[in-house]
DNA sequence: TCAAAAGTGTTGCGTTTACACCCATGT
DNA sequence: ACATGGGTGTAAACGCAACACTTTTGA
């Protein structure tokens, strides 16, 4: 019985991406217009099949590359996904990965050379395919992460104040969260740097930048290491 | 280019599954010795493909009821595993499942009609493939379940002692938990029935049996539930 | 009467939350 | 001078962890 390796139930194995920006006030991801029937022109997710000699780690990050030009991000595997009509030309099994990215590193590129499109995660078109489901999942998931990994930090610029870092924490988390106990809160992680740079463009009085420290993060991995807001 | 239906990547689909059981001391897993090729003869999850009329949580369901008789239980996509040469005969993606079962209501059958054997998880064998890396992947995500989820109950009997409860979060967080802490952590959850029939098989005193409320439970999802030990 | 497991509360400590005012600067 | 966002500390509430003795009953 399970001894077959029936050549008959081989299936194509799809990858579909979730890529999450931030973009100073809210969460994003990033969608295209997809150019080839079904659904053509609908907004879809960064897709791609997985090839014979590859992992899937492998063609997510090489799909990502060639629809955004995009590489080395932090990427994790999400979910299996199954329905065996899921896609209506042909039966299709598709692994979700989710993406973080900042915006400001990639942004020109990505929204002129490919069509892609931020959209904020409030009021995002609807989706072919199961991808609303895939986004769903990635939206929770994220949610927990952040709880047990400093996650965020791909999000945003390696310069950041204070103030970017909560309003980033508050949109993962769709709540607001008090400054004093945020920055308490940060601080008692101890792993940022504080930098002798101000940013001046958000008020007249100027607010320091800091940057994640993988060093700092790295010491504290060892003792339990986690984030609760 | 990823618009490309393309047939020559198709693939097999295997399914995994890690199986956990808990007999009154410790944490289980079920492994069956390998009837067929490659690796005949050692010790293997429970595994199976996945066909291409059939869902993953169908396969998952389908394979381990003909594997062991064992249906209706608590069941969960873990991971996808895709090393190119996971399984030396044929490039097969594997999607891997966890289930809890009850051991005492299925023993029999298992080991006996099938050759399937119980393991501590603190001395199982080695696995073929990447079945070892599934395996501690399981437990982790079991792990971090229990704090989610009551999810413990599918390994206990319908009715079962506080002191069975308490041995079984041991087992699965692999540390000693304070025996007062826990009931009055548990109680304070109140999503258990608490009945008029004693156990008297562990002691002269006898002990409360309790059993898991689903409705109660039900009720407490809605304001964010959790359980920490 | 003794052995073996069941059952039961309190206190201290650390973490989380709630909360309000002054500061620096550009206009 | 004032408007804007930056920066700071404290007290109360709560949850978690540590801890020891009495009860029951079969042998």
């Amino acid at each position: 019985m399970s001894g077959a390796y029936n050549s008959d139930d081989k299936i194509l194995v799809a990858i579909d991406c979730i890529i999450f920006g931030f973009d100073k006030e809210s969460l994003k991801i990033l969608l295209i217009k997809r150019d080839f029937e079904p659904q053509k022109g609908h907004w879809s997710l960064m897709g791609g099949f997985l090839k014979k000699n590859e992992t899937l780690d492998q063609a997510a990050n090489r799909t990502l590359l060639s629809l955004t030009g995009v590489q080395d991000i932090y990427m994790e595997q999400l979910y299996a996904f199954s329905e065996v009509d899921r896609d209506p030309v042909e039966r299709t099994l598709s692994v979700s990965y989710y993406a973080l990215i900042n915006i400001e590193d990639h942004n020109e590129k990505l929204t002129k050379k490919y069509n892609a499109q931020w959209f904020d995660i409030a009021d995002a078109p609807s989706l072919i395919f199961d991808h609303d489901l895939m986004l769903q999942k990635a939206i929770r998931r994220l949610r927990r992460r952040t709880a047990i990994k400093p996650v965020g930090f791909d999000l945003l610029p390696e310069k950041f104040t204070m103030r970017q870092l909560q309003k980033l924490y508050e949109a993962i988390l769709d709540k607001e969260v008090d400054k004093r106990n945020f920055i308490n809160k940060i601080n008692s992680l101890d792993i940022l740097i504080k930098l002798n740079e101000k940013d001046m463009t958000s008020s007249t009085k100027g607010s320091f930048l800091y940057k994640f420290s993988q060093e700092k993060y790295d010491d504290k991995l060892k003792n339990n290491f986690y984030i609760k807001l």
